[in-house]
DNA sequence: CCACGGTACTATACCGGTACAGACATTCGC
DNA sequence: GCGAATGTCTGTACCGGTATAGTACCGTGG
């Protein structure tokens, strides 16, 4: 048995291919009556609707819009924030009914995603610029929109004010009177050129240092995990009382948590002994305890406008605007943070 | 200026169409000098690589699965249980390099995705297996996995235990001598038939109760969120003393904790004067205060499975095995339940 | 010298739709 | 009563590839 398409329709029914066509996709072309003489024969004959893969060849579209991450995907799932902004882009999709297709940057075998996968338009996110993933997009001339990373000429690119908010978080600590830094950052080794945020934040936060004089202890976290900032930590806090930092300023919230956990761990106190700094304002970050002082960033808006610009590149190809976005930090305040001192000083 | 083609590349190098497609698809098909002219020819005029919307009409196979899920997808991210599932499903996608197309069950428009969007098949989660998204995707006679739902004859299904899960923890507080229990569901007031991992787990709940003669308290939450589970809690912590519930089984973990949260706010000491029990077993489950007793399911493993046994059935097709695999859950005791009485009690 | 198997490439026939420019009959404005 | 607008359907020309069955040529063994 033939697989039922529009022409086996078309010849049940009497009419040309084309009419049965427009039954479906252009119902104001025909008459009412025989547009219904035609969906009921295509019931009846086991019709599935027209084949997506031809329509989308015959269109030029295929609606979807591709997604690629540059880190295991996998992890991304577990990461809030990361979460959070496939959430606002999921939530802005909705409405345009496109489906959203989470790619692999890895090619495996001879199926290389970004260069076979049908879609519309990709959102780029936080991968580095060279990638091979990327260059097939490019090539592919679709409509892209590049988040969280360099900035890429003749492309819509969205970008948070991580520098900034590092500079405030590391002015925040400065003016409290804080001369040992620690800076949690997060590399990647496998990867040479770091990522943009962590560039980006580790930049603001030496601006202000370098200002104040302050020549600050760096380490590395392995990932941006509890455990990772955990682990971290026990570098710095393994210097004597005299040389250890009284203050740390941490890529993420859930980094700085590991830190407070290990310092925790030591009896000391947080904030009075050490002083912590997170970034991103995870929803968690004011049920730590003490609670955490963070950098804010609107990650459901950088969701929400990466895929308005992304839809709006699609809408009038051609009018690629080198649209380049930056959006606000904010400093939030809270318990992790004081004066540097011991908790009986401020008892005096 | 047209657009570069295989045909363009074809006549510019003087072979057949058919060769240029070898030269990228076979390169066994073809001599590797002839093949290197191709290629060099393709890269000089600017070819990207075959279209994978004319290659996805040709060899029948988008290179995509399709993920749906009823509720509105946005949430899905946010939440841990759902995450760690959509995190599985990519961890086992990998190795072979698909991409996942998330859809949204609601069509908008003229699109609907379950309808229009190119995949080679599709998981369904926690659907109603009468939607018309599914329904699209049984007509089309892709091949599908359905998950955590109402088994569909035909298909392969992957479910949890979620009936003797939820029968254990009940067991697990009517042992400890608790008479008078709450339950805590989660129904969409917009479904009528309810999904069917809460009729499941319900079920379970009340078979146990039954058994020994002990008529629930049941309240339903709006959400499976802490703040529904507060909201929820305040009908039953309300009631006088002598009626309240000295015991509290809920849907989630999530509203679980929103539960001991409302009996915190009370004063109310957990165990002794509310016992709580949730379900999924979260990573935060461990960390709350009391640690939370509940009921652990493998959603990596699920995740995992449910990808496998799509990928084999798209392998094989026809091949549909009625496969209906059944997860085990097991009760993980924590210091969230106790023995039902004040804390006094436990002094004398 | 010829059947035979392999390599390298070509010819033809799809895959299943959509866009666009008519063809033809009706209806409408004036 | 006539040209123009409208409504309904058809014909043709793509969209950009892949599968499969050849054809031509070459070396080899008998």
């Amino acid at each position: 048995m033939t697989r039922v398409t529009l022409q086996t329709i078309a010849d049940a029914v009497g009419v040309s291919r084309m009419t049965v066509s427009n039954a479906f996709s252009r119902p104001d072309q025909l008459s009412g009556e025989l547009r219904d003489r035609i969906l009921e024969t295509a019931t009846r004959l086991g019709y599935t609707g027209p084949d997506p893969a031809a329509r989308a060849l015959a269109k030029g579209s295929s609606g979807t819009i591709g997604l690629l991450f540059t880190d295991h995907l996998e992890e991304s799932f577990l990461d809030e924030i990361a979460a959070r902004f496939l959430s606002a882009i999921s939530g802005e999709l909705a409405p345009s009914g496109r489906g959203m297709t989470l790619l692999s940057s890895h090619s495996k075998g001879d199926l290389v995603p970004t260069r076979d996968i049908p879609m519309d338009g990709a959102l780029v996110y936080n991968c580095g610029a060279e990638s091979e993933a990327v260059d097939w997009l490019r090539r592919r001339k679709l409509p892209l929109v590049f988040v969280d990373q360099e900035p890429v000429r003749g492309y819509p690119c969205l970008n948070v004010d991580d520098r900034g908010g590092a500079r405030a978080a590391a002015q925040h600590l400065v003016s409290l009177g804080h001369r040992r830094i620690a800076l949690v950052t997060r590399l990647d080794d496998e990867r040479v050129a770091s990522s943009y945020t962590v560039t980006r934040r580790m930049d603001g936060w030496r601006s202000v240092l370098d200002e104040a004089g302050i020549e600050p202890v760096v380490v590395n976290a392995s990932a941006s995990t509890e455990d990772a900032g955990h682990a971290a930590a026990q570098s710095f806090l393994d210097l004597p009382a005299k040389r250890r930092p009284t203050a740390v300023l941490a890529y993420s919230d859930r980094i700085a948590v590991g830190v407070m956990q290990a310092a925790r761990d030591r009896d000391m106190v947080v904030p009075e002994e050490l002083s912590v700094v997170g970034f991103d304002d995870a929803f968690f970050a004011e049920h730590t305890r003490p609670p955490l002082t963070t950098v804010r960033q609107d990650v459901h808006r950088k969701g929400a406008e990466a895929t308005a610009l992304l839809m709006a590149a699609i809408g009038q190809p051609g009018a690629q605007r080198t649209d380049h976005r930056l959006l606000p930090t904010e400093l939030v305040v809270r318990a992790s943070t004081s004066r540097p001192g011991r908790p009986q000083a401020t008892h005096r």
